[in-house]
Parts: structure tokens; C-alpha cells; sequence
DNA sequence: GGCCCAGTTCACACGCCGTTCACAGTAGGG
DNA sequence: CCCTACTGTGAACGGCGTGTGAACTGGGCC
């Protein structure tokens, strides 16, 4: 069994009383460039001390080459009314300070869940003759490479993934860019030129505009 | 969206003055047997006062031809040892007594999560041959697809989620164009008029005209 | 039958919204 | 340290959705 990634380093002393009485491995980390360390069974991050620290680890966390899962978020009670706009960070949340036997109780039913088969993003996105390799960050179309830049590859497997479903600038902004933004509506506009530029003249189409609403992604008809 | 099931019958008030607060649907269960009432978007198991009666709840309601997910349940601290054994019986559990807000982020979390990977059916308003996708903002009528701007799928969704109810251009005004309005109810007129023109000659009298009073949509006097 | 009211239809101009271009800032690599 | 490429923002352009005025129609009432 790979051993637990904990956040921050150091690890909350709390945390570590529970893992190690459970006698389960773990490893402290401070940021996710260092994680290529070895593979983890899952995350605990700690949003007791700086929360919105917290919150950008866990969310890198997800993205990269290897987004670890399942995540366990330890927070505050008065940071609840935060998490629901940032349910796809976290998979299970522990209001902290908890009692030991919930902490452990958490982490145990994580792993046996991810043991058993947890849900996580596709490694490979594919619409009609589109391809995106999230491992390899490689995009191509037709059989065609597509040389895409780390955004235009964000954004276009964040559209991929729902096919058909028309997204505001502003969910796109904040699910894919991440943070809360004021403004910038047009990177998103710039953004989709790119990548229609891209995608080609035949293709262009696939990317298409809702007026006054957003973008949508496939399905131009919805004979499905 | 479906109501939450809630077992035992009757629910426990700490439980339904969350939900109820927070505005979800719920509905309250003895056993499974009953259950074929209707489809629930997930479940709430109470251990609190009968933790083995629970698991077994827990356990049918997982079971047969419709298994319900998700599943939280709710445990007194005593209960946590025995959790980790019992794993495959439920998706998240919370402590009680609980934090209402930490019970409510609970549920938002395992909504959100189920409707991000099982992909539920999309919001889709319908009448008759008429179908609204509220997701990819399309619109068709006998299949045929129908290219409304903006304005014109509001106008139409609005009138569409209240068949045979009359409104006045006013409520029309405030209620689809969102503001105060001080004269132009022409624009609800002309706004009337593309609609029917483009729902064709056929459907054109789905929207009818209440002289005097404004417009209502579908259920013409006649067949009610 | 003529007048009046209410809804329909038509035509047109304004303004919003998306597209596109151009440029500044910045991070990464040689 | 320079250079390149990516990213984000401002401004100009163009299109079309939208709203409004006015003419037209149809029905009700005296």
C-alpha cells in the first residue's frame, strides 16, 4: 500500500497521532512539484491553518499528470458554507478538531472505496474524431497532432467532458481557470478563437457560441 | 430533481429541519419494500436511535433491482468502530448530534458528486412534442430543432414551466426580463409573435392569447 | 354600420455581444 | 541575460438580437 500525502509540511500533529496509531503510512509534503516523490493512495489536506493555501494545494493536487485520489479535507466548522462551491476538489471533508476515531473512520472508508474502485477522470477523452490523452497532455484530431498550450488543453477537455452542455464565461473561468475572477471575460472569448484556430476550418464548428449565454461544446444537433 | 429518501419513518427533526432549510425535497421511508414509490436522488440513513435495524435498512436499500446512491448515514461516535467493516453499505456518514451545516454540506456534497459522475438525465422541460434542454440551452418540437435567440427560449421556458396559467404581460416583464418595466408591453407582443412563428403553423397555437389579460401556454380552455 | 379597443404584424434603428487584432506582462529555456 | 512562447487585457469592428413606433386587423358595443 502507497503511503497517505499529507498537507502542509509539517504534517498537523493531530493527523499524524491517528495515521500512525492506525498504522498507516503517510508522507508530508509542502507543494505538489515535489510530489512526484512516488505514488500515493490518497491525500489528506489540512485547511485548519490557512485555508485558502489549502485550497489551492488540494486543487493542484487534482489537476497534473497524476491527480491523486481519494482527497480527504480537514476544515474548520465556520468554513463550511465555502466547500460546496469547491466539491470537486475534495472527495470527503472532516470538520476539525474530530474526534480520532472519526478521523480514522474517514481515511479507512476513503481507501476501502478507492480499493473497490473510485471514480476518477478519464485518462483519455474522445469525441467523434477528437482525442485528448490526459496523461500525455496530447491532443489530436483526425489522427492529426495538435500542438495545444496548457490553457487551450484545459479548456478544451473541461468543454469535451459534456458534450453538449452550454457553460457561462463565468463557470468556465472558475472550473477551469480555478479562482474566483472579476472581470477577464474575454480570456475566455480569446481562449476559444485559439482554439477553434486550431481545432481548423472544419472543425471550428464544434466549438459553438450561445449568445448571451456561453459555449458549447459538440452536439450542434441534437439528434441524440 | 428527486426528493432524498429518509429512513426511518417518521424522519428524525434534526435531519428534516436541514433539508427543509436548505430547501431539498425529502421523503420519509419505513423499508425498502415501499421504496417503489418513486426514484430518489440519493438516501439519508439515521443510526441514531436503532444502529442494527439501520444497517440493515442501509443494506436492502443498496440492494435489488434499483440500488440507491448515495447513501449517507448517520452515526452516534460510538457507532465509528463498527463503520469500517461495513464500508460497501453507504458512501459518507456524519457523526451525530451533528452541526446543521455540517449535515447539509454533507448532502450538497453527495448530490453534487453523483450528478458529476453518474451524469443524472438533464433538466429538460417538456410539453407535448416540446422539449427545452435547460443544459445545452437547444430547443426542438417533433423532433425537428428549434433555433431560438436568447429572449425567445427564456420567454418560452418561463411560459412552458407553468402550463395553462395565464400571465400578464407585466409578470412576463419582471419575471423573464427581470426588471421593473415601465411601458413597452409591445415587447411582449412581438416577442409572442416570433415565438409562434417560429414554433410553425401547426404549434403556433400552443401560446394563446387572453384578451386582456395576457398569455398562457398550452392547456387550451376547451380540454381543461 | 361606425367607432373604439386590443392584439397582430411590419419595418427600422439602437446597442449589446462576440470576434478579431494588437500589445504588454511574464515565465521558462538556452 | 536574452529570447521565445504563452497568457491576459484593451480597443475597434461587425452582426444581429432586441425594443419601439406605426400601420393593420378583428371583434365588441352602442
Amino acid at each position: 500500500m502507497h503511503p497517505l500525502l499529507i498537507w502542509p509540511d509539517p504534517a498537523p500533529p493531530d493527523i499524524v497521532r491517528v495515521l500512525d496509531l492506525a498504522g498507516i503510512a503517510w508522507e508530508a509534503l509542502g507543494n505538489h512539484s515535489e510530489a512526484g516523490a512516488g505514488p500515493f493512495s490518497g491525500a489528506i489536506v489540512s485547511a485548519e491553518e490557512n485555508p485558502a493555501a489549502a485550497y489551492t494545494a488540494a486543487r493542484s493536487l487534482r489537476r497534473g499528470d497524476s491527480p491523486i485520489a481519494p482527497l480527504l479535507l480537514c476544515v474548520r466548522g465556520s468554513e463550511l458554507g465555502d466547500l460546496v462551491e469547491r466539491s470537486d476538489i475534495f472527495d470527503d471533508f472532516c470538520v476539525v478538531p474530530a474526534h480520532p476515531s472519526e478521523l480514522e473512520a474517514r481515511v479507512r472508508h476513503l481507501l476501502l472505496r478507492e480499493s473497490a474502485g473510485f471514480e476518477l477522470p478519464p485518462e483519455i477523452v474522445t469525441y467523434e474524431s477528437l482525442e485528448l490523452n490526459v496523461e500525455t497532455y496530447q491532443a489530436s484530431i483526425d489522427g492529426r497532432p495538435l500542438d495545444l498550450t496548457y490553457m487551450e488543453y484545459e479548456l478544451l477537455k473541461f468543454l469535451a467532458s459534456s458534450p453538449g452542455r452550454v457553460f457561462t464565461r463565468e463557470t468556465l473561468l472558475t472550473q477551469v481557470w480555478g479562482y474566483e475572477y472579476y472581470g477577464g471575460a474575454r480570456t475566455v472569448d480569446v481562449h476559444i478563437r485559439r482554439l477553434r484556430a486550431k481545432l481548423g476550418e472544419e472543425h471550428a464548428g464544434l466549438i459553438q457560441t450561445v449568445r448571451s449565454v456561453g459555449y458549447r461544446f459538440g452536439e450542434s444537433r441534437w439528434g441524440s
